[in-house]
DNA sequence: GCGCCGATGATTGTTGACAATCCTGTGAGC
DNA sequence: GCTCACAGGATTGTCAACAATCATCGGCGC
């Protein structure tokens, strides 16, 4: 998580990449693809093929990722995929509903002209997508537009926060991204976020940025009477 | 962390500590209770003597710290006891306030007529505390008091992250108490707090408690021109 | 004297083997 | 047929030794 930026600091020291943390990287990404499904048993065994690592190494990586909260290990019992229920889903979005409003009010408190710029070109491009039918397309640009968000607030102990929470609900939030009607309830809100911080505006983006989460949780809520899976 | 309340569910199934717990909660405590401090360096044979566990346990403790933000360590550099600057004390206390902000309104929510009566009692005796001047008692009571506002709370996602947060400063909580007036300030603080929840008022709780942590935002804001350390 | 370079000790990284534990399937007894 | 106890195999837990790396210090040339 961390180590993902470690570059932008001391970068004549490169320090090699270290056989546990990409064996770290690599289990992540491939739990995160849905390599391996919610309550699948890691093997160390077939990890170390899959990895091409040491028992040692994949180990280490084991528990970085339940730290991480994305396995679950067990004493003597081996490591599963942590399944998250319904119920945890919306606790972990209601975390990030605040989070992500802190982060927003320090976008708009800091946010420099060029950033407001992208900021306005990504919304326009949402706007586009949306009503072109092109929700894959609208998809990517709401991760661009949450991203830039985050770059522009340069709050590092909230970004580390919100990451590792997404990283635990990819599965939920894959399901939402197909609830019908979801785009057009989110473009206003994406829309409004990004006026408040085009607007220097702390208070309006936190707000903003609440009420679009808090719908998000309210369409969690929702699909749980479907399918809780 | 987690594993500190394990022992609540399924406590049929005792599953021994493990060295490596047992290793990691001793070193977590002597860290926190400044027998370490931020910045030195914890070499591995040295904690196998302190901690009484082999290598390999202290390794794994080591690591778990580090996920915890305790710890840093380096590649073939070894472990150190971070160090957290001012800034990101700050940075650590906003996401603080906006998710103990959550667990305030939450438990104001949720609150049962015997837990009221428990946060009223605290508040009385914090009243007091602060007019005979027992300052460590008045402390021991603030922890009391948000230790009961996350267990009306229950809310098990944000605990955790207050928790990692809280062990991350212990160090700067530590002087922000020494310093003058502080009770003065934060007594009216905690009693609006109390009041709101006592009242199943969610958005007066959250903007209470709010508003204390920003308070100890000002104050270490403040701090940072006496002794940066 | 000053700075560079290589040896040396200290410390961490990694491995493979062994011990402890759990899960599975088989068979005896009821 | 069903339950229980008990191997046998699979999987994880732990260790001690070895390899790699880093920090320190002394010597050499300038």
């Amino acid at each position: 998580m961390a180590s993902d930026h470690d570059t932008d600091r001391r970068a004549a020291r490169v320090t090699a990449p270290s056989t546990a943390t990409q064996a770290r990287d690599t289990l992540r990404d491939a739990i995160l693809r849905g390599e391996y499904l919610p309550g699948e048993r890691l093997v160390e065994a077939q990890l170390c093929e899959r990895l091409e690592a040491s028992r040692f190494n994949v180990r280490a990586a084991l528990q970085d990722l339940a730290a991480e909260g994305l396995v679950e290990v067990q004493r003597n019992r081996g490591a599963h995929v942590r399944k998250v229920s319904m119920a945890e889903a919306v606790e972990i979005t209601e975390v990030r509903m605040v989070v992500e409003g802190l982060i927003a009010a320090r976008a708009a408190e800091r946010v420099e002209p060029d950033q407001a710029t992208e900021l306005d070109e990504i919304g326009v491009l949402m706007r586009r997508a949306v009503e072109a039918g092109e929700y894959r397309r609208y998809s990517d640009l709401n991760v661009r537009l949450h991203a830039l968000i985050r770059q522009i607030a340069e709050h590092r102990t909230a970004d580390r926060i919100v990451e590792t929470l997404r990283g635990q609900l990819v599965r939920h939030q894959y399901m939402l991204s197909l609830l019908p009607g979801r785009p057009q309830t989110s473009l206003p809100q994406h829309e409004r976020i990004i006026a408040a911080i085009r607007d220097h505006d702390p208070k309006a983006a936190e707000g903003a940025m609440r009420e679009h989460i808090a719908s998000v949780i309210e369409a969690l809520r929702g699909m749980d009477h479907f399918g809780p899976a």
